[in-house]
DNA sequence: GTCTATACGTCGATAGAC
DNA sequence: GTCTATCGACGTATAGAC
């Protein structure tokens, strides 16, 4: 009668296994980020997941409730290694730049990323698809303006930009790039001159000097 | 057993009826801009609709076959009006206008309706629903970038604008308002600053001569 | 309005880990 | 030997076609 309580408290989930579950957990968000970006969300069933993963549907289902949660970690992943390629890119690190170059360096990341991807930085951007997936995108654009923000902030307190709320400006900024990037991205012309555009359009919007 | 089928045919729709029809439809979709701009599509339920315009749920489904029907007749009633307010006050019609005055009337039309029905704004920018709303807030946006993107074209062409591509110039306009208007939106706080912010950004960003 | 098809989520069986 | 992870097929709901 209690051997299934004893037995229950002996077994312990050993580190391999740990790992092993860990490991399958990346890969199953590795796969699902493939099949986003070659079919979009209209793509991203359970089922084709499971077969780029090589696992089967219910093991999917060992790691992510369901489809919503699946969703949404995929996202959030992909997010964030947009967020820190535009952040690095826009980054004080280099000391010794200046905003102009910058700025130019993190829209052209922003935007040259989007366009080399398309499908993918369509389906982040503006793909219709749900509520959960709206509320993603609200906090994902955030994410991105905040990385502006801190930028723009030092510019000013240095004298680089001329005086300017660094929040409203950034917030501004993230919506431009992404609404321009959604025509060129729903229709898969790479058209060259945007990248300029949206570089000159920033370099303007911000003040910096001419030149 | 025939008396239906008969009375159906014999039946003619007068110029009488098919006007208070007609009526009936603008009254209800009266009553849904009402719910809407004071609960949201959360509160757009097909019954909260019928109560606000008087009449039985099932008369709704008389005019629109379902809920997604009347959401983009509601979305785009909504969207023509505001799209005609912004384009009034950005016209070219008063002429003498400078690029400066247009574009700041524009603006301030814009972003300062928005503020005024914040519910309604947040609906028609941001909040998340599904896949179909999507789908019409790209329209939105386009219909939106399309009355900018001839004014600026104009400013442009007369040299009160330096050189730029129109179109991409107004989509990022549009983006970047909108993006901006969202966070006081959700927070329903009103932000005294953020109008002024956005003018000096739009008139920086297309280039606007200082003063 | 009906019907089909697609896809989500579940369940019992099997094989393997502890 | 016991327990658990994986598999893959099935039930069900919903959306789209005719």
């Amino acid at each position: 009668m209690n051997t299934w309580f004893t037995s229950c408290v002996a077994y312990r989930r050993t580190p391999a296994v740990q790992a092993r579950l860990d490991a399958q957990a990346g890969s199953i968000v590795r796969a699902a980020m493939t099949v986003l970006s070659r079919d979009g969300f209209a793509g991203l069933s359970m089922a084709a997941v499971a077969a780029e993963a090589a696992v089967a549907t219910g093991t999917v289902y060992k790691t992510f409730s369901g489809k919503a949660e699946l969703v949404t970690a995929v996202f959030r992943e992909v997010v964030t290694g947009e967020v820190a390629a535009v952040a690095a890119a826009g980054s004080t690190a280099g000391a010794g730049k200046t905003a102009r170059e910058r700025v130019t360096a993190a829209v052209e990341t922003f935007a040259g990323r989007a366009l080399k991807n398309p499908k993918l930085a369509y389906v982040l951007l503006a793909e219709p698809v749900d509520a959960a997936v709206d509320a993603e995108r609200l906090r994902f654009r955030r994410a991105f303006a905040e990385t502006f923000e801190s930028a723009i902030a030092e510019g000013v307190a240095i004298g680089q930009l001329p005086p300017q709320d660094p929040r409203t400006s950034a917030t501004a900024l993230v919506g431009a790039i992404g609404e321009v990037l959604v025509g060129p991205l729903a229709e898969q012309l790479e058209s060259e001159s945007v990248v300029p555009e949206l570089v000159a359009f920033a370099l303007r919007a911000l003040g910096v000097p001419q030149e």
